[in-house]
DNA sequence: GTATAATTTAACAGATCTATTAAATACAAA
DNA sequence: TTTGTATTTAATAGATCTGTTAAATTATAC
């Protein structure tokens, strides 16, 4: 007989443990931290999640999930390839804009914990497929067209990921480095989401 | 009287301490580890170092230097601006190669460690100067001159670090995620090193 | 109201980690 | 060989962390 369903203990632990583990990853959050920051007694994280690991798998495999669908690309038929391009691009940046702490936490606990990346590889077998073949045969068309320089669509994620992760990973150590305001930061931001989007553009240009 | 100036002890710690820091980061290497590796008893790790944060300091300043002056231009009178800056982009990206646990070290302890960061602003004000001054000049000539679009020399060196630095810190992840070998991985990296150069050069261009 | 189940708490076991200390050993100079 | 210093070791203090347990509290059902 489950009384409170979605009990508000178990979800409040929940957020902010997501919230810990995204400032500070796995290795330097623990559950007593947990438990005081969420106001509740340190035995009440493991009454409901038995343990630190499953915790963390609870928000991890979450993120992981929302980090490589936010190249997914939304259906707009009848653009051109180049703007489709620049939607993805964008909403890929939004979605990283809306969680700042994304690429830091899913890189830093793949990088540090070869376990977890294994186990990845299982769960996730579907989506490269998902967000690459989409784009995939309109690439090789735009390229046998003559429109774009050759590559694949391998060399094209990538770029866009490095050029928009690399800046939420690196605007928290600009915003100490150079003394920058939220304000500041806010227009590095708005600037950086255009100029990715140019530099992308642009580098796809076949010089014949 | 000191017996061993450049102790071998010593040495073996420092360096067995870079390795483990490298792969694993701050939170993740405990003293204890560091002395099993070196293959020592664990309190010579405090008799050398004192402290665990002190060992981590005497590396980690070391390779955030690295990391910085990475970007820095080997002067090559009487080549192009386009030159000048490929040249620039290789360096960089070959510091990496030689390097490649560098990047997550440096964003995963001044991200998670804010402390660190504040220090470093003291330590390191001389290196944005080193290594932006050179280059801002010859950019704005350009510019001017009408041959590269409007852009900060921020922007172009946030541009060659995204590239360059995303590279090595996803690299590891596609090895497992898409099980490639270390031939493939090496393929793979010759191949952005040229590919990077390209996207950056012509994302230069000004199509007026 | 009482029985029952869910939730919460305090206390703690066991492990690990950093850092220190005091003793033992190795070494160099006299 | 003796003496003083540097290095190394074992042992341990003290802190913290994960996870468990048993008891207390709260909520629900009858």
């Amino acid at each position: 007989m489950i009384i409170n369903p979605d009990s508000n203990t178990e979800q409040l632990i929940l957020e902010t443990a997501e919230k810990l583990f995204l400032e500070k990853g796995f290795a330097l959050t623990s559950t007593t931290e947990i438990a005081r920051v969420a106001g509740c007694n340190q035995a009440l994280v493991h009454y409901y999640f038995r343990t630190k690991e499953n915790l963390f798998n609870s928000v991890f495999e979450k993120k992981v999930r929302l980090f490589a669908t936010g190249l997914l690309q939304v259906d707009q038929p009848g653009i051109s390839f180049e703007q489709k391009l620049k939607h993805m691009i964008e909403a890929h940046f939004d979605m990283l804009s809306a969680n700042p702490g994304l690429p830091f936490l899913v890189f830093n606990e793949l990088i540090t914990n070869p376990e977890r990346l294994k186990k990845l590889r299982g769960n996730m077998l579907d989506l490269p497929k998902l967000v690459f073949f989409p784009l995939k045969a309109e690439l090789e068309v735009e390229i046998a067209k003559g429109n774009i320089r050759p590559m694949t669509i391998y060399d094209l994620i990538l770029t866009v990921v490095s050029l928009n992760v690399m800046l939420f990973i690196a605007s928290p150590i600009f915003k100490i480095l150079a003394d920058l305001n939220e304000e500041a930061i806010e227009k590095l931001i708005v600037h950086r989401r255009q100029e990715n989007v140019t530099i992308i553009l642009q580098s796809l240009k076949n010089n014949i």
